[in-house]
DNA sequence: TTGAAAGCGCTAACAC
DNA sequence: GTGTTAGCGCTTTCAA
């Protein structure tokens, strides 16, 4: 039953028209397709008879003989994300605007989930993919995409080995600016908390897997290094999602941290609660800092200072690259860096003590 | 240069594996596409020479010939809006979980981006449409994904005079309900605010661009007038995206209004702030109440009473539904209607003096 | 179980 | 300016 829809009603093609307005196929489908010449008369009468026939071009068949579908595909952790809402949304504006749909797909940060996107996006003939790598030290599962020879763009972070475009924060002089401030309040014991998963304790040097959080990770430690605080790595704490927020946090407090970077709002969200819970005051008995301004960083009480991406230009950026390679530009890799900026609110005070 | 990718690279084809495995293109076919049958012989040859030349699927020529693509479109207002890219994840679950994959596309909530996107749409040969109308009125824009007979589900909003299944939260009943509180708290003054389009005052039965913020509308006139409250429609205020959030909420306080039934958490967000600006206290000064559990209603000070909307659900069901209609089920459109649940918090207390 | 051939709707040469 | 023809990569009769 091809062309026929499960309605059993058959799609209108070129055919069909250029039948009704008696040209060949050839001629309907240049004035359809905008391409080639043809005379006003003839234009008149084919676009008559689309009209009247309800002729809806098929984007598919189109594909099948250019080569291009139009369509690029984003592979994101998960679209709930206020991160990868709004980078997904920089991307589908850049995309929009130069004729690209996009097809999204979910990772959940999962290797093999990725590889599976990848491959229903290659399957689709995307004319190219932007992901957010799950893994930054081990993108195998994007390798189907480099050999398929479709231009890949990484977003948010970058992967070992894979020779391709990527635009990223600058996370490292964020986590440095923001460390800054807490140690500039006199701050001598400040716990880094992240999710991401890490076996054993955090040395300095590890790589982690994701590039956003190792980076931040080098920019915490560069600040501490700067001021001469010995042993940084101990105060990098790592595994969050499996031992839970709130168990570090208490753990923390109990340690006698004075102050917390929290590697995304997420964290610094459970965080806050569980301070809340444990009655300790933000900033007085413990100051807080997180990365990305999230709506409720400046309607809590006390606002957060956050250290914000410029997460729409993030996605934007990308797809720009991306449709820039689709087009055939040759030029080698470029590995964009977007500044962060600080927003200094009301959760750093001096420590306690 | 069909076929041939941008870098000149052709794609790895039935045919050639079929000539690589010496078999005829239909069995080659047959057992790369897993249907029809062929001997273990066969199968495991054609199956190697895939794996030795790198075969890929073409999901587009499969489609050409089936008539199924396999993906679904999902039009929303915006992405970027939490609300929408938690029901585009409720919807991408059930999808993949189905084998069909989603292609996004904004509105921006305007009927020509939306006529637009359902165009797109119909060209890629979707095998469905999820679509939050922009317009519950005038949903003329949607007439082309209802003329192509292909399975349409609307989301969040109803349109008037589609006879297509819809799946939307109880509005009325959660806008009775949270304006219940806010009546039994003593309050005589409480207004209803909403960003939505309106010509001139709003008189009870008007129709409002949006079903659900008309339904809200509804349940809060229904609580005024079981209050025997006179007059209710002057408590609601409308059109606050063209006049300001900030000043209309000025000019409640001005006219000494007592509570705020916010339409939405972007519309209680910047009462939250405009309160806070001008030192009014919530709830001793005014009461404040909204619609979704968005992140900051539980972080604020007070944190905000909320009547939550079941998302992710409302997507995952639109999914659900709609996919069904794929597969064939000649069934009365269904209206399916999801109850809101009320988060109690501490934005509620008695009017002032 | 296997193969040959036709066709999905379109574009791209190439001729006239 | 217009028509003819040959594909794109796959599935699907229909025979063998």
């Amino acid at each position: 039953m091809p062309a026929d829809h499960v309605n059993g009603r058959r799609e209108v093609t070129v055919s069909d028209v250029a039948a009704a307005a008696k040209v060949s196929k050839a001629t309907a489908a240049r004035v359809l397709g905008g391409y080639g010449a043809a005379s006003e008369a003839v234009r008149d009468r084919v676009q008559a008879a689309a009209e009247e026939l309800g002729y809806r071009p098929n984007a598919l068949a189109k594909t099948m003989t250019t080569g291009r579908s139009n369509s690029i595909g984003i592979i994101v952790g998960d679209i709930e994300n206020p991160f990868f809402a709004q980078a997904t949304r920089g991307a589908a504006d850049v995309a929009k605007a130069a004729g690209y749909d996009l097809i999204l797909l979910n990772s959940d940060e999962h290797a093999d989930a990725e590889e599976n996107a990848v491959s229903v996006l290659l399957a689709k003939r995307v004319d190219g993919i932007l992901v957010a790598p799950a893994s930054t030290t081990d993108p195998s599962a994007l390798s189907a995409a480099v050999d398929s020879g479709r231009p890949l763009v990484l977003f948010d972070r970058t992967a070992d080995g894979l020779d391709v475009d990527t635009v990223v924060a600058d996370n490292r002089a964020g986590a440095r600016r923001l460390t800054d401030l807490l140690l500039e309040a006199g701050h001598l014991r400040v716990a880094f908390v992240s999710t991401i998963a890490h076996d054993g304790d955090y040395r300095v040097g590890d790589r982690l897997g994701s590039s956003s959080v190792g980076d931040r990770v080098a920019g915490f430690v560069d600040s501490l290094v700067a001021a001469g605080i010995d042993d940084p790595a101990r105060f990098v704490r790592l595994n969050a999602r499996r031992d839970g927020v709130d168990t570090i946090v208490r753990r923390l407090v109990d340690e006698g941290i004075t102050a917390i970077v929290a590697s995304d709002s997420l964290i610094a969200q459970a965080a806050f609660r569980t301070l809340r819970e444990l009655g300790i005051a933000i900033p007085d008995g413990i100051s807080l800092v997180t990365f990305d301004d999230a709506d409720w960083t400046s309607l809590s009480a006390p606002a957060i200072t956050v250290m914000a991406q410029p997460i729409h230009a993030i996605g934007a950026e990308a797809a720009r690259l991306l449709i820039r390679r689709i087009a055939g530009d040759g030029a080698p890799r470029e590995n964009v860096v977007l500044p962060q900026r600080l927003i200094e609110r009301e959760s750093i005070a001096p420590p306690a003590h």
